[in-house]
RNA sequence: GGAGGGAUGGCCGAGCGGUCUAAGGCGGCUGUCUUGAAAACAGCUGUGGCAGCGAUGUCACCGGGGGUUCGAAUCCCUCUCCCUCCGCCA
């Protein structure tokens, strides 16, 4: 959500930004109508209330003083004044209603420096590292190499809970249960986060805080008998965390790293990706939450950005970052880069991070402050968070990167003490 | 799942229709005293909206929502959460 004065001070500009998110129906002019509206009546509502509760005061000291019939006189006056504060405040519930609906629907501003263009044709690469090693046999895609190895099974996935779901099994499962904790113990030890193990399952009210709700209620599972839904990625709850709250001076900035599974229903990419793993309903993730003063924004999203990057490196796995251009940006984003790990066996690159500055977009729907120092007025924080990474498919690049000619897997060397010390899965 | 009890300011806690502009205490800040500190004493100490350059004014907020009333922390309805006991359970 934007700072309705933002909007109310430069409605110019903001106008040219939903241009430059492909967004120009964003509610812009409807919002700026209903704030002056709501304004116009709160002014005349506070007017009449200060009234009544003025002679209200008087009310009682007529009735204690003795005099019943002045107080009689004026109570039938205040009931109609009454009537009157309910038909502006009346106006004003449905005015405040259509205002925050339409404060809700408008995207987040990109920041400055964010390249300008309409869709993903226009993003930028910004760095490439490392390079494909050479192959002297034809790599194969994961889902060939997991099923030869008896790591995958697709069918029994099926069987279970229908399509997009698979199973893992013996040294797969753990590989990835290896690269699960390997990755948290990296950022906790070595990017300062800590670790936090959140619910999987939220209230509808959480799911709004980060933006999910109302408008992506179509790709979440709903448990209908409590209300319950399931967290379609660790952002949900972790950033909910301090929800409705004024943090303490010296608080920030927080690191937070959780590892949750994601469940998604996928309806809206329909027959995308159908092949593998790298799209399923349920998924595994480690997702790093930062909530930091806003004059760090730029300078954390830079080291989130690096965080995640540090677990490709030493994984050994070339990848690139992209940075999404103003029309590919997501709804709440200020500013997001991708990290794309190199697949060789599917032969594309894969996103297995998204890295995102949001502002002060998330912390105002979600209600989060601090006090920048004892007896300061709160500030909204601003949140980043950043996938560190999404398993499933640094899976298929640990597959496709490390496989061999006779259809074994290497072991990336530094998950071998998490593997047990197998080195080699065949 | 059954029965009962609760939710008040940073914390504890009173308040049960009008001086609530929420008692009192703790904590915090400032000042007096002191070489300094402690103690004592005094004052201050929530969040947000709107108007205003500002001083300031005004409104709202006692778990959420709705209602009764001239007037609600206080009465009524409803929802959520917490606690205690019983049952069940990894």
């Amino acid at each position: 959500m934007l700072d309705i004065k933002i909007i109310r001070e430069n409605p110019d500009f903001v106008r040219q930004q939903m241009q430059a998110v492909q967004d120009p129906n964003a509610p812009v002019d409807k919002a700026l109508a209903l704030d002056e509206e709501r304004r116009s009546l709160l002014a005349q509502v506070e007017e009449l209330k200060a009234l009544r509760n003025s002679e209200s005061k008087r009310i009682g000291q007529l009735m204690r003083g003795g005099q019943p019939q002045q107080a009689d006189a004026l109570k039938a006056e205040m009931a109609r004044v009454g009537d009157q504060i309910k038909e502006f405040d009346d106006r004003l519930k449905v005015v405040d209603e259509e205002l925050f609906d339409a404060m809700s629907r408008i995207p987040n501003l990109p920041l400055p420096g964010v390249p300008v263009g309409k869709d993903d044709s226009e993003n930028v690469v910004v760095r490439t590292w490392g390079a494909p090693a050479p192959f002297d046999f034809q790599p194969r895609p994961h889902w060939e190499i997991g099923e030869a190895l008896g790591i995958l099974d697709f069918e029994r996935g099926v069987k279970l809970s229908g399509s997009r779901f698979y199973l893992l099994k013996g040294l797969g499962a753990r590989l990835q249960r290896a690269l699960i904790a390997w990755m948290l113990d990296v950022h906790i030890n070595e990017h300062g986060y800590s670790e936090v193990y959140p619910p999987y399952v939220v209230r509808a009210q959480t799911l709004f805080g980060t933006g999910n709700l109302p408008k992506f209620a179509e790709n979440l599972y709903h448990d209908v008998e409590d209300d319950l839904w399931l967290i379609p990625t660790a952002e949900v709850p972790v950033t909910n965390l301090y929800r409705d709250e004024i943090l303490p001076p010296g608080s920030l900035p927080i690191y937070h790293v959780a590892y949750t599974p994601c469940f998604r229903r996928e309806k809206m990419s329909a027959g995308k990706d159908v092949r593998g793993i790298k799209r399923g309903h349920q998924f595994d993730k480690v997702e790093m939450v930062k909530f930091v003063e806003p004059e760090q924004g730029e300078a954390e999203l830079a080291s989130l950005v690096d965080n995640a990057e540090d677990i490709a490196r030493r994984l050994e796995i070339p990848y690139r970052v992209v940075q999404m251009c103003t029309g590919d940006l997501a709804f709440a984003a200020a500013a997001k880069y991708d990290i794309e790990l190199w697949a060789p066996g599917c032969n594309e690159w894969l996103e297995v991070s998204s890295c995102s500055l949001f502002a002060d977009f998330q912390a105002r729907r979600a209600n989060i402050r601090y006090r920048p120092e004892e007896g300061a007025r709160p500030r909204y924080l601003y949140t980043l968070n950043g996938s560190g990474l999404a398993l499933p498919r640094v899976l298929i690049a640990v597959l496709e990167t490390y496989q061999q000619a006779d259809g074994s897997v290497r072991v990336p060397d530094v998950l071998v003490p998490y593997m047990g010390g197998a080195e080699v899965i065949r």
